[in-house]
DNA sequence: CAAAGCATGGACACTTGTGTCTAGACAGGC
DNA sequence: GCCTGTCTAGACACAAGTGTCCATGCTTTG
């Protein structure tokens, strides 16, 4: 939040500003994060920034205006990463799981709190449940397609595929408080589960050092 | 909703009433269910109703006294259902999932919609958020028990609980629109996934005609 | 029929949120 | 050095929600 100062200098603004149309972004995607959308109030957004609510209406047309913004953000970015992630090089099919998890952890990647804040947003929005559904439909495809890459037939493939995406939907929509360690422990596991081939140990206690060490950074 | 009108006479109210406190609560656990718990408020249900909005405030002593109602009544259905279907005797594991599955379709089991509206609600209420931690716990138990029953040991029959209590979970997270035959025709895929062990097929068809029995119901 | 108590409606006070308008502060160009 | 365009604060209007108070029904009981 508090380093976005930077953007002071280099944007277009002139001078005077207390805040710039980054801030506001940044603090409304925080609180959208965290407290879901019917939290994002320009109120809130305003009394954190110390600044006067209707500077607000200097840099964006209204609420919504801004909402829209939150969520061409999240369409950029959250399913552009899993999808990416699932199309990676991999040897065996466990390989591709892991890529697929490391989404989860990698700086910049998949966001699940975001990702479940505009789901719950999609609740109440049709213009919001469409954009929604789009990305759904392209993350399963992503998945199926790398399970089909590892000679996977597509009925299973499309099976396996949702498993996986239900799975990790449902695992993040449940809110759990599980420590690190605890759910690493259950990594080889899900792989065993997710793939119907038992991993090779190589394979899984790399991914359990990536993990350890994105946790770490 | 307007079932409920023989209570009327049944309950101890002694007339000119126009609505009950059943009336009150059904419009709120309806409008928790499709809306969510932001939306249950005390004018919006008075006027559904068609009655005064002060007049709420006879049988409950503050929206949050009937809020918590609400949650008193998913505590003891949904839960409830769900452990009782995983209890259920089974020769198979096959036949055992398919039990776990069939609570999600039978008249008063688990009901998905007000399961994830209350665990939105649990997001932004401490209270709430304990309550649900108790009950998917002990979801999560027993239908890790029931692996084991059928010869899993504990560190798998553990994983495959989380697998299909996640899955499940993340499938009502998306609100897909799924139709029913869809859905059914990847009951054998699902099985498969979830128990490692291919399903017999009179077990398949067996459950996708209960499935489309409770559908028509 | 009258009194007592259950149930309702309407007015009021209060809170929290959005959006608008106007005055003014601050930096940079001329 | 003053004017102009950029940004901000405060006042105002408005809407939607909660909770309280009081008067007024309607029904049952005596």
């Amino acid at each position: 939040m508090a380093e976005s100062k930077g953007e002071e200098a280099a944007g277009p603004s002139t001078g005077h500003t207390k805040v710039t149309r980054e801030d506001w972004l940044n603090v409304a995607m925080d609180l959208l994060m965290s407290d879901g959308v019917a939290e994002v109030k320009v109120l809130t957004i305003g009394t954190r920034l110390e600044v006067s609510r209707s500077s607000f209406y200097w840099y964006f047309k209204s609420r919504k205006d801004l909402l829209n913004q939150l969520l061409a953000e999240w369409e950029r970015t959250n399913t552009g990463a899993m999808v990416r992630h699932c199309e990676m090089d991999a040897e065996t099919i466990t390989e591709a799981v892991c890529n697929f998890f490391r989404c989860l952890f990698v700086p910049g990647g998949f966001n699940p709190q975001l990702d479940f804040a505009v789901r719950e947003w999609a609740r109440r929005d049709g213009t919001v449940r469409r954009v929604i559904d789009r990305s759904d439909t392209a993350r399963h495809r992503a998945l199926a397609r790398m399970f089909e890459r590892h000679g996977f037939d597509a009925a299973e493939a499309d099976i396996r595929a949702r498993v996986l995406y239900y799975q990790q939907i449902g695992y993040y929509a449940l809110e759990l408080a599980e420590p690190m360690e605890e759910r690493l422990s259950r990594v080889e596991g899900y792989l065993h589960a997710f793939t119907g081939v038992r991993p090779r140990p190589k394979e899984v206690t790399r991914f359990i050092c990536d993990a350890r060490r994105a946790a770490a950074a």
